[in-house]
DNA sequence: GATAATAGTTATACTTTTGTAACCATTATA
DNA sequence: TATAATGGTTACAAAAGTATAACTATTATC
C-alpha cells in the first residue's frame, strides 16, 4: 500500500463526511423543530442517559455557552430537563424527557425512511456489507473521538 | 437480527456523523483559511476535477445562492477559479487552482496528523479494520448519496 | 479562612449556513 | 420569433454555530 493507513483513513472520512452532513442534519421533515446541534445533544444523551452541562460540551467538542443555547432550546420544546447533581451543586445533569426519545426516534425514523429510498439501488449484499462496515467505524471512532 | 439492516445504518451513519463533524470541520490550525462549506466544495472539485456552479449545488444540497458565496471566496483566496462553458454560456466551470490543490491538501494531512494522534491508541489491526471499513462506508455512500 | 479551580450562565460580536425572491443572460421549445 | 426553461448572480433576512470575556455559585486546596 502506497499511503499509510492512517491516510486513507482521514481521506475516506473526509469524503464520508459532506454525505453525512447533508442526508442527516436536513432530514425529511418531521413535526419535530431539532436543530443539527440540538440533534448531537440529543444523540449523546441517547447513549450516556444523563449528561452534565460540562460533559455535553466535551463529548461534542462545544464551547460551554453554546451547550447553554441549544439546551435552553431543547428544555423549552419540552425534549431534556434540568435536575441538580446530588453530591456537587455546580452540577447540572441534562436527560431525555419522554418526549425528547420519542421526536428523537421519530426524527431517526424519517432519516431512515429517507435513506431507505437510497439504500433500495442496493443490493441486499451492499446493504449487509454497509450495515456491518458502518458498525465498525462507529465503534472504533466513539472509542477513540468521544470524550465521555 | 431485530431491526432492519436500514435502520441500523441511519443509527450508525447518526452515530457517526456528530464525531467526524468535529473532528473534521475544526480541525488543527493551518495558514489556510478554509471553512466547512468550501471545504466540502474542494473535496468535491478534488474529486470531479471540474464542475459548474449547479453541479456544486447539487452535489452538496447546497441552495446555489450558496455556492456563489462560498466560491466567491474561494476565488477571493485563490484556491479555485472560474471558466466559461464552451457550449453553454451561461455556464461557469469551477476548477481547483494549484494553490486549492495544495492547501487543501496541506489542510487534509492537518486533519490527518489531528486523528493520528487518536489512532495510536488503537491496534494495527483495528487500524487497518478501519481503512477497509471507511473504505466501504465511503464508496457505498457516495453511490448512492452523491448527485454529480 | 483565604485562594484557586470548576460548573454554569449571561452578554456580545461575528461568521457561516439556510432560504427565498427577483433579476439577467443564454439556451431550448413551441 | 415568442415563450419557457436553465444557469448564475444579487439582495435580503433569519437561524445556527463559534469564540471570548465577565460574572455567580459552589467546591477544592492550601
Amino acid at each position: 500500500m502506497d499511503k499509510l493507513n492512517v491516510d486513507v483513513i482521514a481521506e475516506n472520512l473526509m469524503a464520508i463526511h459532506p454525505l453525512l452532513y447533508k442526508s442527516l442534519t436536513r432530514p425529511a421533515k418531521t413535526n419535530s423543530n431539532i436543530t443539527p446541534g440540538g440533534m448531537f445533544v440529543l444523540g449523546s444523551l441517547k447513549r450516556h442517559q444523563t449528561l452534565s452541562m460540562s460533559d455535553i460540551g466535551k463529548c461534542l467538542s462545544m464551547p460551554k455557552p453554546h451547550v447553554t443555547v441549544i439546551v435552553d432550546k431543547l428544555i423549552e420544546e419540552g425534549y431534556v430537563e434540568r435536575s441538580n447533581d446530588v453530591n456537587d451543586r455546580r452540577i447540572i445533569n441534562i436527560s431525555l424527557t419522554e418526549k425528547g426519545a420519542t421526536d428523537f426516534e421519530e426524527l431517526k425514523l424519517a432519516i431512515s425512511e429517507n435513506l431507505k429510498e437510497k439504500l433500495l439501488l442496493l443490493s441486499s449484499e451492499e446493504i449487509e456489507q454497509l450495515s456491518v462496515a458502518s458498525k465498525q467505524v462507529k465503534d472504533i471512532l466513539i472509542s477513540i473521538l468521544s470524550k465521555v
